[in-house]
DNA sequence: TTTTACCTGTTATTTTATTAACAAAAATTT
DNA sequence: AAATTTTTGTTAATAAAATAACAGGTAAAA
């Protein structure tokens, strides 16, 4: 029981670092090397070896000394981890500019991962294929996630139209939504919602740039005392 | 000092929240609304009322007992804090599916944070306008950082352009980069640096998605143990 | 062969973040 | 006018996450 499923007390942050070493191991192992350090992945992730070090712990995973982690190895067990045994299937709702960007970002990319269905209300988009998936009338939305069994909605329609889409989904029986439409949403116990403003990422960026503008600015008053004297 | 520059101590993770907080507050205020409460506001959120006002005590603000939050209020003494006061200037450099995306979505809502140029290589956007705003050659890339003082860099060029491209960044003397290509980078000290992967929020979304549905099934063993015998 | 340098894996400690508990005050009800 | 309800603001307690400390082992160097 506990060695089953012992991945189901991992941090949250864990997860989320699983999920970025895995991609991180991708690009080392596309560049032909076959073994990494915990330090090296740090690096590349801005993180410590030793964050890197108890992830790797938790999930049960050992280095070889000196020599590092065998990197097919170690995306073997965190995909064994994080992936869903027979994959997870996914639909874009607003087959706009993002939801496109999206769908060509992600498409193709991970095996358990699939994105199989866009859906849109414009006549326009209705019928076409993009990146090799169909493009549904929102219409038929409930009907065909039932029909595909998909389970994760990345949802990227205009904010006014968050919270009747949203519903939809519910009503289908969807498991999770990825919300990247302007404005919150809210879903049932036993859905997982997760919701991403790049504004939000933005101010941050742009809070700490001026952070650190400003202790610039104090640091050098105290090299030139005589310049930062009054109050 | 301390009253001054109180706000350089806030938690990272109030940092985010303000900034979520404001975009709530903008959302009710369309609506019509002039006060708010710490519970309205977790609900939006989906955090707890008292993370709210938790917050809210950080940066000193008070509301009314019993009639809340004063929303335009509030959204200054968040601004005050967040803001810049003379603005940031953001770039786009890449102006695919995902740069323009970002574009389209910031342009305009924010008025100290403005994106004021893009950058790509593709002659055929080169010279052409986006949403109101040039798109130059990344050959001009330094040159225009540093006469239009451009802090931001919003990076949405593919993966193997990544490292590069930050190099002329740095170059240039920029003071944040948002990265959205698919490869991590390195800034030197004093640049501050985030990363956003959709892979990763999604492969996330799937883990709980996974997750949620193995301890239902584990939950309905227990009613009907005897279905869920053999070990 | 001994020493040194270099990594891993784990436990202990510290820091950061969240939640709980509750006092005080204003409006509302009885 | 007393009691009740509702809501804020703050301190105290708990939980989650990150960092530090270090033991132990292996390869390479001396
Ligand atoms: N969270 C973020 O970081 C972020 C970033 C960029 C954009 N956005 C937001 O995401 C949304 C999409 O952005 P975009 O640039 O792709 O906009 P867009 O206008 O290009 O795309 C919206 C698409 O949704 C479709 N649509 C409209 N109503 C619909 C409905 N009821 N059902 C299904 N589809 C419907 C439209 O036909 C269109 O194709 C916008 O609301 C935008 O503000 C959010
Ligand atoms: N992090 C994420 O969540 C996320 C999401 C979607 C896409 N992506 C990635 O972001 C990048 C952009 O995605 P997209 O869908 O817009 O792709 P895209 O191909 O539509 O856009 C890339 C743009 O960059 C331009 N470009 C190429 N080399 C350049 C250079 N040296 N300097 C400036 N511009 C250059 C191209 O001309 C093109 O306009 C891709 O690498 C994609 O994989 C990341």
């Amino acid at each position: 029981m506990r060695i089953k499923n012992y991945y189901k007390n991992l941090p949250h942050k864990t997860i989320e670092r699983l999920s970025q070493y895995r991609r991180a191991l991708f690009i080392c192992l596309d560049n032909g090397k076959t073994h990494i350090f915990s330090h090296e992945i740090a690096q590349i992730q801005h993180i410590t070896p030793v964050q890197v070090r108890r992830d790797l712990m938790l999930i049960e995973y050992s280095g070889t000394l000196r020599k590092g982690y065998n990197i097919q190895d170690l995306i073997d067990v965190i995909s064994d981890i994080i992936d869903d045994k027979d994959g997870i299937k996914a639909a874009i709702i607003g087959m706009g500019n993002l939801g496109r960007a999206v769908l060509k970002y992600v498409r193709g990319k991970r095996n358990k991962l699939e994105i199989v269905a866009g859906f849109d209300s414009n006549p326009e988009k209705i019928g076409k294929t993009f990146e090799g998936i169909k493009c549904y009338s929102v219409e038929d939305l409930e009907d065909e996630i039932k029909k595909q069994n998909i389970k994760l909605g990345i949802l990227s329609v205009p904010g006014d139209k968050a919270k009747d889409t949203t519903q939809h989904l519910v009503n289908a029986g969807i498991k999770g939504i990825l919300n990247y439409s302007p404005k919150p949403v809210n879903v049932p116990d036993g859905v997982y919602l997760e919701e991403y403003d790049m504004i939000t990422t933005l101010e941050k960026v742009a809070f700490y740039i001026k952070m650190n503008e400003e202790m610039e600015k104090e640091a050098s008053k105290k090299d030139n005392p005589e310049k930062g004297k009054g109050r």
